[in-house]
DNA sequence: TAGGTTGACTTGAAGATTCAAGTCAACGAC
DNA sequence: GTCGTTGACTTGAATCTTCAAGTCAACCTA
């Protein structure tokens, strides 16, 4: 690298008006719309929004059971807050851990029969919330763009 | 109310496949895309997202000064949050707080020169960072969905 | 097959957020 | 003017998340 590069000043670049509102509006909504959900999940299930989603990602897996690491993967965590949050849904009795039985080296998340019911009790009001706030909103149009939009930043992300 | 109204069991409504894809990949964006920024702004300036919010928010401000009640709203948290927030910038130089001169039962919070400079380090990084990522792939067409998007929602969870 | 490496968790401490109370200034009713 | 009420914070404890280490099984590699 020439002493010309390494001194080189990157002139800093900077959102238009237009694009600062939007993402302000978005930032927003990024914030507020997953609070909503907790609030309503934490009062009638004591479930926070992820603990909802590790519980619905089980539920869906053959034998209701996944691999600690695909199920961080599956419910955007890291596997250490996985860790901690699955040894506590296990105190509730909503899930137990077991060795891989075909390779020592990963751990199995199982959903149990109350952790099954549990889902059960809290899907229809969450999914009424998420249907009524957001997802019920949204046109044949909004959901082509924003499924685009997503998958574009999602491909982004995933290339830091 | 009638006794056959109290009885009356609601039809649980779900998602169609269509919408339950866009609702999982938006989740996603909306678990992801704050974390890679967080990464980011805390690796570079020690900084949350918020933080850097709460300072970018207050730098705008007229006299760089505003209620917390007030900030607590821009910054999308609440307001206990924010009081421990700003007790911890304080604790770094980056904030002050002083009683509102026009009406004992506010407090203004107040951006510093050395929490001003700190945002000024931090900001370009940032700013390319959200470009990057998000705002630098949204045609003029995503930014008009994606604003119509983050309205309605945003109306519809004001009014909970 | 012993020794080193990698990947998948787990753990404990430190740090941040949430929840439930508590404080305090301003206001309104009497 | 005193008394309750309201609204805007603040506080401390409980809970949760993050970070840095630590453990352990499987896999190389010599």
């Amino acid at each position: 690298m020439s002493a010309r590069e390494q001194s080189e000043v990157v002139e800093p670049r900077w959102l238009t008006e237009d694009q600062l509102a939007v993402w302000r509006g978005f930032m927003r909504l990024v914030q507020r719309l997953p609070a909503a959900l907790d609030a309503q999940l934490q009062q009638d299930s004591a479930l926070s929004f992820i603990e909802y989603h590790v519980l619905a990602h089980l539920s869906e897996q053959p034998a209701r059971r996944i691999r600690m690491s695909e199920l961080a993967d599956l419910a955007n965590t890291e596997l250490s807050r996985l860790s901690h949050m699955v040894g506590r849904l296990e105190k509730r009795g909503f899930v137990y851990r077991e060795t891989d039985p075909a390779n020592g080296r990963y751990t199995l998340a199982v959903l149990t029969d109350a952790g099954q019911a549990h889902l059960a009790d809290a899907a229809p009001a969450h999914v009424a919330r998420v249907l009524d706030l957001f997802v019920g909103a949204l046109s044949p149009d909004d959901l082509r763009a924003l499924r685009r939009i997503s998958d574009t930043a999602l491909a982004r992300i995933d290339g830091l």
